[in-house]
DNA sequence: CGACTTTGACCGGCGC
DNA sequence: GCGCCGGTCAAAGTCG
């Protein structure tokens, strides 16, 4: 039951961003306190935090986790990262300029460095069919992307707080890097931009590396019964070299999906607040939000923060999150 | 049956 | 202008 191998640790290890994130607020009942007013101002260098951050910063009660299912080629431990994070100004993208809206969060203490790294097994290759092309539509413009990057610990609690749901649509080896690196969008509304890169730091084995972009158009898809049933936990068998092994950790997220769990969290791309206009109705979260907030006042996680920055937390463009607060 | 993962192919951006 | 590389698409397969 628990996630007794490691092979959901990856899991984990997305939604540890987001998860951290919450989780550190301690809100996920995690007892880790949030790091003292001191450390969290030397911590958290406002930037576009405060646009970026606060659907994580919520602090939604952390659930426990449910893994990501795709991480584990990463060769995680388990855990994720529960305690305090520390935002900075991200040094750069990787090929473009640095973006002024691009921000480091990253979770101090990883040590646990991936051991047992997991060999997936060959599986029948798929494929486009030789010779198919369809049209593509122009990419935006990466570079004008929101990003928000954030370090996990690999090693930390593997509990990951965001609600968004993730879904994997692509994994690549990264040159320079010995690790393959894995995307994700948002699965909750296709319309949604929102997406994650995930992938381990180079340097730091015991750190994940988490990248968000874009935000959310809708509002968290808390709603555990909507993600219920679209849960896919396979049995954890050696074979699968763990990787989908992780679902079988997802304690209670076995039960109500694991979706929520994998997100990793997307508070960062507080976008969602953003737009939150267009499917605000549609999830209805915010009776959720509520019964979070209930449990994990917001007061409460934002002490230990800088006026400042909660300020900003709650000018945020979209005030979305505004509107829950006040809810 | 629907949602999701895997993975090769395709495409665009960026550096040289 | 060219080539490399990262990011995305989408077919095929898996799972509940």
């Amino acid at each position: 039951m628990e996630c007794s191998n490691n092979d959901w640790d990856l899991q984990a290890v997305v939604r540890s961003c987001g998860t951290g994130t919450a989780a550190c607020n301690g809100s996920g009942g995690s007892s880790e306190a949030p790091p003292p007013e001191e450390e969290a101002r030397r911590r958290i260098h406002v930037g576009r935090v405060a646009a970026a951050a606060p659907e994580f910063l919520v602090g939604r009660p952390v659930r426990p986790a449910a893994a990501l299912r795709d991480l584990d080629y990463l060769g995680l431990d388990h855990e994720l990262p529960r305690a305090p994070f520390s935002i900075t100004p991200s040094p750069s993208s990787e090929r473009g300029a640095p973006l002024d809206h691009e921000v480091l969060i990253s979770f101090p203490s990883a040590s646990t460095s991936g051991q047992g790294q997991q060999l997936l097994q060959p599986r029948k290759q798929p494929g486009r069919k030789p010779g198919v092309r369809t049209p593509r539509p122009k990419r935006s413009k990466k570079s004008q992307l929101k990003k928000v990057v954030c370090e996990v610990p690999v090693a930390d609690g593997g509990v990951s707080t965001d609600l968004w749901a993730w879904r994997k649509y692509g994994q690549k080896p990264i040159k320079g890097s010995p690790h393959p690196r894995g995307y994700y969008k948002c699965s909750s509304l296709k319309a949604c931009m929102a997406r994650k890169l995930v992938e381990r730091s180079p340097a730091k084995p015991g750190v994940l590396v988490v990248t968000y972009i874009a935000e959310h158009c809708h509002v968290v898809p808390t709603m555990l019964n909507a993600l219920a049933g679209t849960t896919r936990h396979r049995p954890a068998s050696p074979d699968d070299g763990g990787r989908q092994a992780s679902h079988g950790a997802s304690d209670e997220a076995s039960g109500s999906g694991r979706r929520e769990e994998d997100s990793a969290d997307a508070s960062s791309m507080t976008a969602d607040g953003g737009g939150a206009e267009t499917a605000d109705d549609e999830n209805e979260p915010w009776q959720v939000d509520m019964a979070a907030l209930d449990e994990y006042p917001l007061d409460d996680f934002l002490k230990p923060f800088d006026d400042d920055f909660v300020d900003r937390f709650f000018e945020d463009d979209d005030g979305v999150l505004e509107r829950r607060v006040s809810l």
